[in-house]
DNA sequence: CCCTCTATCTTGTCAATGGCAAGATAGACT
DNA sequence: AGTCTATCTTGCCATTGACAAGATAGAGGG
């Protein structure tokens, strides 16, 4: 992509995102390893020894997918409503990562990497989802937080499986807000 | 499984629920046709007179599956909760089935079979979730409907992926009737 | 009872893949 | 200049998916 100081340079970074590429073209099943390493121009081995074995890619951008979306809601402030759009324009326009994130037999959860991330981005979750305005003081608000989480994640998935009866090429913010509203816009 | 009348009789079925049960030890990522031939006792070329292919196979599992859904979202009756409570016990109990029927790639989604049993999952979906009690009659019900499939959707996909940070041995049914009644208890 | 026919399954084969081992090479550091 | 290490390559093997050709059971007709 960018220049080539030989070596690559870069190789690691360059499989990442030929890896989200492909993933969003053909789905996580269809990867391919090799393919990877020709869409890089480098050997069918060379991602052996940034990554280890598939899992290690795999993980590797699950790490990389906690941080984009930590980053997001982080971004979206403090406005419940405004999180969870961020939540599901995260899932579409980071398809692959997400999908990848949420199938753990692909990766290693364990790994520190991913534990890291994923708990940052779980803090911002949790910020996000406990703005809620009219919050009940005494009220199981875990539940409440669940809740909102359930709903923002189902409608990012269903949206992404093509579920959805809508127009696949419609902009998903615009129904994603008025969905989200049924719950977030509660008094 | 039950007897075997030579020719094994019933491989068809025999291979789909091998599958369904590989699936659910390992992912469908690492689903091999192989793998299931083994388990079901036949030469590995078995399979393709079934199935064509991996595909195939794929295909007729997300048929079952829709058709399985239907059925049990048919068995809830008019209680919009109860239905909601059935969608989540669908997706735990039948594992295999609903990761792949929401994972577009593995499958030939057009297949006839598919769609028919889509279908009438569709319809089953419809009628469970246009049973809202207080709904306001002039409102936007497509929204709320699909407001309440995304929380029943996210929060069984999210229990799935083990993404909760609750028990995973805990039994997920009250938890996931606490969780929609955030919704579906609205007046 | 025998013959044929069809669905079902087996054997054999090939290209592609993941993963490992051993070697080569660039560039950094001294 | 010499050495060292990270990075990448070449070569190899077992497994897999897919296909082609053949074998076999069992049904149905004469």
């Amino acid at each position: 992509m960018t220049d080539r100081p030989y070596h690559h340079g870069n190789l690691r970074s360059a499989l990442l995102t030929a890896a989200a590429t492909a993933i969003t073209e053909k789905g996580p099943a269809a990867l391919s390893l090799r393919d990877l390493a020709r869409r890089a121009g480098v050997s069918h081995a060379a991602p052996t020894h940034h990554f280890g074995d598939k899992t290690g890619l795999l993980t590797a951008l699950a790490a990389e997918g906690y941080t984009l979306l930590a980053d997001a809601l982080g971004g979206a402030g403090d406005d419940l409503l405004e999180s969870g759009v961020a939540y599901v324009r995260f899932a579409i326009e980071h398809r692959a990562h997400f999908e990848v994130m949420f199938q753990p037999g692909l990766y290693h959860r364990d790994d520190p990497q991913v534990a890291a991330a994923r708990d940052r981005a779980g803090r911002s979750l949790t910020i996000a989802l406990s703005a809620r305005p009219g919050q009940p003081p005494g009220q199981d608000s875990e539940t409440a937080e669940l809740a909102a989480w359930s709903m923002a994640h189902g409608f990012a998935a269903l949206w992404l499986s093509g579920a959805l009866p809508t127009a696949p090429d419609l902009d998903p913010e615009p129904l994603a807000k008025n969905v989200l509203g049924q719950l977030f816009d509660q008094p």
